[in-house]
DNA sequence: AAAATATTCAACCGCCGGTCC
DNA sequence: TGGACCGGCGGTTGAATATTT
């Protein structure tokens, strides 16, 4: 009935950690390593749970994190990869060297959405925020595009409705936008739909392009092998 | 200078999938 | 086979800080 909490019941510190918690969990890793993170707390002598030990030493303590602003190819890659693989954050994460899922999270909702939205694209789907903009946006460069003032409206409705951080655009309108790229993204699913990416004259699909690998192990598409089943462990 | 408001981001929460027994 | 455990994930919260009035 019902699963046990992730940790002893008992007094547990929360909120933020201090100095000397952080060095306590610093200092047991560095001597036993990553392991397991429910015995931690007590063998570091830390009042915390182990997923709080595990989240504070992923997203803030661990030595090869990338301090600073993100660079201007950073924001780049996030949007692509968002715009492919949507909230999968830690996937993201994957790919930017240093970066941990939190902090893009953050970074997206902070500032990202907001670039875009300036750019007059959803943030969430990618789509141009106002289809009267479609005509515009296929002969403008997105990164040029500024948002008029009749966009309000569909910001925030399309702000509040699209949660799924899905690609949903019908083929029609995906045609109208980008007549010449292949938005064929579906996960998992046969060779026949697998999800090839044009790159350089050459195919590519996505598990190998991101190189997340296939769930067979197999290469999946004309560039780096045969084609087979091929799908992206991605949580639905 | 003080209060109100907005923004940032570390941390928490609850759920899910994989593994073990 | 099913339940318990654990690690990991994405969404959300709220305290701290910055900016505006």
């Amino acid at each position: 009935m019902g699963r046990s909490p992730c940790c002893e019941k008992g007094h547990r510190n929360k909120g933020a950690w201090t100095k000397d918690e952080d060095e306590k969990l610093i200092s047991y890793i560095q001597a036993h390593g990553e392991g397991c993170w429910r015995s931690l707390p007590k063998a570091a002598g830390l009042l915390r749970c182990g997923k709080s030990c595990r989240l504070r030493w992923i997203n803030y303590l661990r030595p090869d994190i990338k301090r600073g602003n993100f660079t201007e190819e950073e924001d780049e890659l996030i949007i692509k990869l968002h715009s492919l693989l949507g909230n999968k954050w830690s996937l993201i994460a994957s790919k930017l060297a240093g970066r941990t899922d939190n902090e893009i999270k953050n970074y997206w909702n902070t500032h990202i959405k907001r670039k875009l939205l300036n750019r007059g694209i959803d943030p969430q789907n990618h789509r141009p925020l106002n289809l009267n903009c479609v005509r515009d946006y296929t002969n403008t460069s997105a990164s040029s595009m500024t948002l008029v003032s009749s966009n309000k409206q569909n910001i925030e409705e399309s702000d509040e409705n699209s949660s799924t951080g899905r690609i949903d655009l019908d083929d029609r309108e995906r045609t109208m936008r980008c007549p010449d790229l292949n938005l064929d993204l579906s996960i998992g699913l046969p060779s026949s739909s697998l999800p090839i990416q044009e790159v350089s004259g050459s195919s590519l699909c996505l598990c190998c392009n991101l190189e997340v690998g296939s769930s067979s192990g197999d290469k999946c598409c004309n560039v780096c092998g045969q084609v087979k089943s091929c799908t992206i462990k991605l949580r639905s």
